[in-house]
DNA sequence: ATTGCCGGGTT
DNA sequence: AACCCGGCAAT
C-alpha cells in the first residue's frame, strides 16, 4: 500500500518531495534552462520544477521553492478557497500536531463521478472530466473544450490513504458491527490514463475551468433544475451550505468517535466554480477537532488519585531524610518510588 | 494526624 | 536551574 501511494505521490508533480535530503529523483527531462540561469540558489530544488516553460516568464523574487509537503498542500487547498481544509489545518497547528506530515502526506485530492452507477475515481480534475464529457454526456469530441457542465457530475474528495487502508485492514471479515459500510468510494485507482495535463497541479485546480466557464455558471448552478436529474442524489446526512454565489457542500462520513486513531475521515465536496466561500460558514462543517474531550478545567484541576507505592517519607522516614529522593525533599512527586 | 505533592516562592 | 515551603487533599 505504501508503495501503491508513493506511486502516485511521485506522478502528481505538486506533492513533492517530502524529504528534501534526499535528492529529487524527478527526471528533469523538460525544463533545464531556468534551473541553470538560477543556479545555485535552487541547486537543492529540482523537484520544484512545476513547468513554466524554460523562458523565465519573471520568475517572481520569492521563487517559492519547493516546500514542505504540507504548505504546498494547504497552499494548493487555500488557493482553492477551500476553507474546510484550511480550518482543520488550522487546528493542527493550534494543537501542535505531533505528527502532521505523515498525516497529510497521505492525503489525496481524487475526483469521482457522480453519475448514477459510475463510480468511476480519477485523480484528476481534467481526467474526470473528459471521462464525463465523453462516457455521459456524450460529446465524442476529444477536445478538452470543456463547457463547465461536467463540474456538476463529480466531485472532489480528498481521501485519507492510511486511514483508509487502515480501515480496511482492521475489518474483519465477519465483523457484525460494520454491516453498513462507510459510503467510501471502490479503491482508487491509479493514475489512469492522463493525457497532457500531468502538471495540472501545479496550478489552482479549477484553472481549466475558470478559464471557460465564467461566473455565469454560477447562476446555472442555482437555478439549474440538474438536482432533479442530479445522477446521484446528494447524501441526506449531508450538511448544504448556500453562499451568494453558488452552493458549496460538504460532506462527511457518519459520525466517528475521533480519539486519537484518525477514523475513515473523507471529505467530499462538490467542485465549484468561483465559489466564494465566507470562513465563518464552514465552521460548522468538517471540524474534527482533536480535542480530547471538552474538558473545562478553569480551577485546580483534580488531582492525582495519590499512588499506591510507598514514598521516599514513608520508606526512610524523617531521620533519613537525606536518603529520601530530591523531588521528595522539595516536597515534590516522588521520583524513585513512581506509579 | 499523617502523607504526598502542587503551586508558588527564593536563591 | 536548585532549593524551599505553605497549604491542600487523600489517606
Amino acid at each position: 500500500m505504501a508503495a501503491t501511494v508513493l506511486t502516485s505521490l511521485s506522478t502528481s508533480p505538486l506533492v513533492l518531495n517530502p524529504t528534501s535530503g534526499a535528492p529529487a529523483a524527478v527526471p528533469e527531462a523538460t525544463s533545464r534552462g531556468w534551473k541553470e540561469s538560477l543556479s545555485a540558489s535552487y541547486s537543492s530544488s529540482t523537484s520544484g520544477n512545476w513547468s513554466w516553460d524554460a523562458s523565465d516568464q519573471s520568475v517572481p523574487s520569492t521563487p517559492s521553492p519547493p516546500l514542505s509537503n504540507d504548505v504546498s498542500k494547504s497552499f494548493l487547498l487555500s488557493s482553492q478557497g477551500d476553507d474546510n481544509i484550511e480550518e482543520s489545518e488550522t487546528t493542527h497547528f493550534l494543537f501542535e500536531d505531533p505528527i502532521p506530515r505523515k498525516r497529510k502526506n497521505s492525503m489525496k485530492v481524487m475526483f469521482k463521478c457522480l453519475w448514477k452507477n459510475c463510480d468511476k475515481v480519477l485523480s484528476t480534475s481534467s481526467g474526470i472530466q473528459r471521462h464525463i464529457r465523453t462516457v455521459h454526456l456524450g460529446r465524442n469530441s476529444d477536445s478538452d473544450y470543456s463547457d463547465g457542465e461536467e463540474d456538476f457530475y463529480y466531485s472532489e474528495i480528498e481521501v485519507n490513504m492510511d486511514t483508509l487502508s487502515e480501515g480496511l485492514s482492521s475489518l474483519t471479515p465477519t465483523s457484525p458491527t460494520t454491516a453498513a459500510p462507510p459510503p467510501i468510494f471502490p479503491a482508487p485507482e491509479l493514475p489512469h490514463s492522463e493525457p497532457a495535463q500531468i502538471n495540472l497541479r501545479g496550478v489552482p485546480c479549477h484553472t481549466p475551468l475558470s478559464q471557460s466557464a465564467p461566473s455565469t455558471l454560477c447562476h446555472i448552478r442555482t437555478d439549474h433544475a440538474y438536482q432533479a436529474t442530479a445522477p446521484v442524489s446528494i447524501p441526506v446526512s449531508s450538511k448544504l451550505i448556500q453562499s451568494e454565489s453558488g452552493i458549496s457542500m460538504s460532506w462527511q462520513s457518519p459520525p466517528i468517535i475521533f480519539k486519537g486513531l484518525p477514523g475513515p475521515v473523507s471529505q467530499i465536496r462538490t467542485v465549484g466554480i468561483g465559489e466564494k466561500r465566507q470562513p465563518a460558514q464552514h465552521a460548522t462543517v468538517t471540524k474534527i477537532h482533536t480535542s480530547a474531550a471538552p474538558v473545562p478545567k478553569p480551577s485546580t484541576g483534580a488531582r492525582k488519585p495519590r499512588g499506591e507505592a510507598k514514598k521516599c517519607r514513608k520508606v526512610y522516614g524523617m531521620e533519613k531524610k537525606d536518603m529520601w529522593c530530591t523531588a521528595c525533599r522539595w516536597k515534590k512527586a516522588c521520583q524513585r518510588f513512581t506509579d
